[in-house]
DNA sequence: ATGCCATATTGTAATTTATACATTTAGTTA
DNA sequence: TAACTAAATGTATAAATTACAATATGGCAT
C-alpha cells in the first residue's frame, strides 16, 4: 500500500568499511560490474529491503562483503541530491564500520570477488558521489577517534599501550609522544591491567583491557 | 523507471525547528489532523518530492510551517525502523533548524494553523517515534553549541556578550560565570567590536559581531 | 545636583591540564 | 656478556580552567 501517489525515491545503504592493514588505514571498495560506472571502484552497498531496518541492511551488506560482523558500526549521513545517480532518484543512507584487524585475516583472502582493500592515501577515482562520501567518512572517523573510544574496537580484547598508540598514529597520520600519550590514556581511568605478555623478544609489555561499561562519554587526546 | 522490482520504502523529511522564546528553548510541533495518531502532536514533516534534494525538502517544510528561512540547518539522522509508522514502511531523514528569535515575531502569530511552540521541558506525548527523535535532536543541539558557533545564529548580527551568554545558559540550562565566559569568548578572537549601544537605561554595552569567515572549527566553552 | 537602580566591565590567584624532552629497564639473541 | 629491541618512567614549563567581588557607566526619580 503506497502512502502517497507521487513517485518515490529508491533507498540504498552504502557502507564504509575501515580496518588497519599493514600499518595503514584501509577502506573496502568494490569494482562495479554493471553500468553506470562499469569497471569503476565504488563503496559497497545495496537496496534496503522492505522488511529490514537501515541498520540491519548495513549489517547484511557488511557480512556479504567481508563475511564478518563489525566491531563498530554507526550511521554516517544520508546523501540525497537529485542527480547523484544517473539512473534515477536514489537516496543513500551511509554507515561506517570498523573491523578489527585480527578477524580480518580470516576473511580478506577467502573471497575471490571484486572487493579490495585500499589504503586511504591511495584511493582510485570512485563512482557516483562516492569521493564526497568517503571524504566525509574520514572526517567523521578522525573526529570519533579524538572524542570517543571507538579506536579500541580495532584492537584485540587485551592490548598494549604501544598497540593503541600505533592505531592513533595511523588514523591521524602523525606521531605522538610516548610518555604523554600513556599519561593521557592512563589518566582516563578506563583501563584494567591484564598481566604481562611474555611472548616477545624484548622487555615484556603490560597488557590492558577496557574496563566494562566504559564505552562512551570519555574524551581522548 | 524503477531501479529494482522489490517494494521500496517511502521517504519523508522531518524537521526539528528550535528557537528561543521567553527565555526558553522551544521546538515547533504540529497537531495531527489525520490518523494514525490523530490529535497527537508531532514533528513537522512531509514526503520528499522526486525532484528535490533532501535539504530542499527540509527548507520547503520549514518555510511552510514558519514562513521564514532557517538561520541554521543541518541534517540530524535518518530513522528507518521497519515498524516506526503503522501505515507502512517509512524512512524519515530528520533535520534540525535554528531560527533567530527576532524573525520569529514576524510570523509566529500570523499562522492560525495547528503549529505551536513548546518549551523543551513541556513536551506533550508525541506521535510515532518522535520522542526518540526529539531527544536525539536535543543532544545534538547541545553538542553543537559546545563545540561550534551555531549559537550565534540565534542572535542578531550585532549583539552583546550578555545576550550570547544568556543563549548558552538557556540551552545548557545552567549559569556560567560572567567573567570566565567573556574571557573565553573573547580569547577565541572571533568577535569584532561594533560600537556601543546607547539605547539602554543602564551602563551601555559593547556590541559585537562575528568576524567574517569564522563559521566553523572553533571550540567554545 | 544627588542618590538610586540596573547592567556592564574588569583582574588575580590557585588549580588543572598540556607540552616538551631522554634515560633506564627487562627481556631475547648472537 | 655484549648488543639489540621495545617498554616504562619523571620533571619542569607553559597554557588553560576555575573560583571569586568590586567598580564603572549610564538612565531615572527626587
Amino acid at each position: 500500500m503506497a502512502l502517497t501517489d507521487y513517485p518515490q525515491p529508491s533507498v540504498t545503504v552504502d557502507i564504509l568499511i575501515f580496518t588497519i592493514r599493514n600499518n595503514q588505514l584501509n577502506v573496502l571498495l568494490i569494482k562495479r560490474k554493471i553500468s553506470p560506472f562499469k569497471g569503476a571502484w565504488a563503496i559497497p552497498g545495496g537496496f534496503v529491503r522492505i522488511d529490514e531496518s537501515l541498520e540491519d541492511a548495513a549489517i547484511r551488506e557488511l557480512k556479504e562483503e567481508t563475511g564478518v560482523e563489525a566491531d563498530y558500526l554507526e550511521q554516517l549521513y544520508t546523501f540525497g541530491d537529485v542527480k547523484r545517480d544517473p539512473r534515477g532518484r536514489v537516496i543513500t543512507v551511509t554507515y561506517f564500520a570498523l573491523i578489527n584487524s585480527e578477524k580480518l585475516k580470516l576473511k580478506s583472502s577467502t573471497d575471490a570477488s571484486e572487493a579490495k582493500w585500499f589504503p586511504i592515501d591511495k584511493i582510485p577515482k570512485l563512482a557516483f558521489d562516492h569521493e564526497k562520501i568517503l571524504k566525509y567518512a574520514l572526517q567523521r572517523l578522525r573526529w570519533k577517534f579524538e572524542y570517543t573510544l571507538v579506536g579500541f574496537s580495532l584492537l584485540p580484547k587485551k592490548f598494549t599501550l604501544s598497540q593503541l598508540q600505533k592505531i592513533y598514529e595511523i588514523v591521524f597520520n602523525k606521531k605522538f609522544d610516548k610518555r604523554n600519550f600513556r599519561k593521557k590514556i592512563l589518566s582516563l581511568g578506563i583501563l584494567k591491567e591484564e598481566g604481562i605478555d611474555k611472548n616477545v623478544s624484548h622487555r615484556p609489555p603490560m597488557l590492558y583491557s577496557l574496563k566494562k561499561n566504559v564505552k562512551n562519554i570519555v574524551e581522548i587526546l
